[in-house]
DNA sequence: CTTCTATGTAAAGTATGCTTTACATCGTCG
DNA sequence: CGACGATGTAAAGCATACTTTACATAGAAG
């Protein structure tokens, strides 16, 4: 699964600390996302689209085999 | 998070055996979608939202806290 | 050069997602 | 009645998501 978490942060200016605290999550996590050392649950996901005001489809890319 | 997997499934005649075999998951791991006894990772969200056509939002709806 | 902020990473622990095996109940159909 | 398909549930085990603590590196700024 590919995400543009990083990217999006970045037009926000905000650090992956912010981000974390938006999202109620340790800055470890948001880091891990941003490498795709895994994927968010579905609630995360949903804040992390709530945040970045998009859907779930538009911030996370399934590979072709998911 | 509430969702609405049992009515979509219900629409096409599927029986739990029948989604879990397109999804690739246990007859169990459905069961337990749609008792709500936890909630799908966001790959399986992603499969699940393909299957019934629709985008993961129209499919899951996470609680007030979420 | 030292300090500070941001980022990457690791290890250990807890919580959640999913599997297999197994058994119980219910409704339908012969 | 007896068999069968569909559903609910439980226990044990493995994989993944997330936490805290801690340390390393790099770049900007004094």
């Amino acid at each position: 699964m590919n995400n543009i978490i990083q990217e999006l942060r970045a037009k926000r200016n905000w650090s992956q600390m912010e981000l974390a605290n938006r999202l109620d999550v340790s800055r470890q996590t948001i880091n891990a996302l941003e490498r795709g050392r895994y994927d968010p649950s579905l609630p995360l996901a949903f804040k992390i689209a709530r945040v970045f005001g998009l859907a779930i489809e538009e911030i996370f890319v399934p590979d072709a085999t998911e």
